[in-house]
DNA sequence: CATGAATGAGACTTCATTCAT
DNA sequence: GATGAATGAAGTCTCATTCAT
């Protein structure tokens, strides 16, 4: 099961880098941060114990690399899929569906994301706030593209980006949690419906 | 006259309990689960780490009874909130306001809440559902009854009710991460305004 | 279950003593002195922790007044039966029987002091050695009477007690440890024979 | 010129572990199991604690292992003294002999057996009886041999082997709770002399 | 570079003993 | 005397990290 790295001496040692974090997410998303032992990551990985520490200095180092990782992944793949969409309208149900299918592909690093924050809460909130920023601004960008055309009504776009990268954070949190059946993207629909039109009746409206 | 057989009077051990569990909270609020020392908490309560172990048989138990205990008074704020309201709106206003609140008011027993729950998955599930269905429940039985008065469009009141409990729990949990300046229930008037009437210009709905 | 001591608040302490002893032997026998807890005891007594400490200093204290008072009761046993014997040979088979008997009637007793008195060495060796010896002297006289009515041929009445002794003990510790099935006083007769004639054939004899 | 993946050449890990048991037998046998700390038998075998922790489970699995070593070594050496002998009497004396040397010769490691099997009852019982009864099955097989040559007269021989075995076990345990004086070797004579010929004289005899 | 045996600080948990009532 | 809640020293076991090969 181990990879034998014999013959082939040389290896890229950012490729390795990689290697060793693709390894660990599944680890701690499957463990928390504290359950996880460095040994059970070298063996996902195909390595010895000590080889993990050539490339990180330590556990918690290990663990920080792998939520930036996990979050400049989330960050690419949201990027990608609002290029497609065109109108205002388009765009935000873009970051919403690629918000959720990220959720359903690659599950493990959501989950490292969503539970073991607390464990690095002051730490890599620099990595997670990054993109939830990025997000944001990105969310805000659209807001504000959309209330000069018009198509949105008048409101405050930051507020409005914050509320709803809040609620993609709540959806997935709530999906990790409580194990929601099906694709979390069947989720996509309503979330985006309730928050384009909201609740209220036509008729009760100003 | 006859011989006292009765020892030390002995406290109410249910107070004795409460007051464990009071100084747990914020000491795995603060430092998480895995970093938190028994030791630690029993210093907070005043008492020998020995006590400790007389009304919890392990270091999990007492976390999950601290998890199980913050969630409950969590749901006894919402309901005495919600009490207060009367037209379906003003309920909404009401439950939005009251998780705020909370959160502003208790922050040690949402930071528990809200980081540690990976710890506990699969065991406390229960206590935490218990809340959030209750609290989903509530929210369903309002849009329902705004919709037959129809003060509320038509949707689906279930599906509404879970998107507004994530968009609750995915705003705390980004206040809990990032430490959002301000009170958490400076939020409440955007997020229930967003939610009442979208982001879509009167114009442009069907 | 417990006993209540209200009512008569007097108790011979004595006789208090004597009840704890009798209830800490057989813990102390199902799980070794190390394994046993003095609640335990406290409990099988029907009393209080608390109040195990008024009679016993210190559990080891405990341990060793239940070896002694165990010791004492197998001697007892022994003399008494004994007495009953008029011939050195009758003698022999009496202390065998005597000695297994006890075995087969008190065998917490035993298992503690066969299992346990590593605990003890160099502490409770006074009490065993006491029995030991008595015993030991016991089958001296026996064997000298024997010797001196030229009923048993001549050898040394002291290294043949100890023999004798030795192979009692033996016995029983095989029978603890073993879990041998059946009474133990069924192996008596096969033991006194043993002794009695020995192993060789009548010719092979000088 | 291939890079070498292999690490630090490793110590035969058997070797090491017999290292261990033979550090942790005296320590066992001085203080008993419960009161012998792992810290205490790591620093006799010139290790850190957790490496004893590398080779054994728990300090239980340490226990039964030291149980079990010392028990295959008295096999050892009886069945080698055991070959040397000729005659049915030879080689009841040689097993005696083998028996009380052992016990000379490696003092802690009868130690262990003969106080601590409390401990082990249910789980090394095993160990023990497997030597236990290949000692009574070798006895067993003698005396047959001798009363098929009319050496010895008609007994019953498996009788007769425990009997044995029995009083071999008691002179020890004697011996350990006592510290009899001089090598218990010296005993073998007087043991095996009454074992030959009982105590009857011989007019006496049937 | 890679390895994995060795290390030892650290944390949970137990339980003999105390003492306020 | 009797009680049993409280104490805290002590001991097992874990696992991140080091380092000799």
């Amino acid at each position: 099961m181990a990879a034998k790295t014999n013959g082939r001496p040389k290896r890229d040692p950012e490729a390795r880098r990689r290697e060793i974090l693709s390894a660990a997410i599944p680890v701690f998303a499957k463990n928390g941060y504290s359950n996880t032992e460095v040994q059970r990551i070298a063996e996902a990985a195909g390595i010895a114990k000590g080889t993990v520490y050539l490339y990180f200095e330590t556990k918690r180092d290990l663990f920080l690399a792998a939520v930036t990782y996990a979050v400049e992944r989330l960050a690419e793949r949201i990027d990608a899929e609002v290029q497609t969409a065109a109108s205002p309208v388009a765009k935000v149900r873009a970051v919403v569906r690629a918000y959720f299918r990220f959720f359903d592909e690659d599950r493990a690093l959501v989950d490292v994301l969503a539970l073991e924050l607390g464990e690095v809460m002051g730490q890599a909130e620099e990595a997670y706030y990054r993109v939830f920023s990025e997000n944001a601004w990105h969310l805000e960008m659209i807001f504000r593209e959309g209330i000069a055309q018009g198509v949105f009504r008048r409101f405050k776009p930051r507020q409005a980006a914050h509320v709803l990268a809040n609620l993609l954070t709540g959806t997935i949190y709530a999906r990790v949690l409580g194990g929601g059946k099906g694709p979390a993207s069947r989720s996509a629909g309503a979330v985006t419906d309730f928050l384009l039109h909201g609740i209220l009746a036509q008729e009760k409206r100003i």
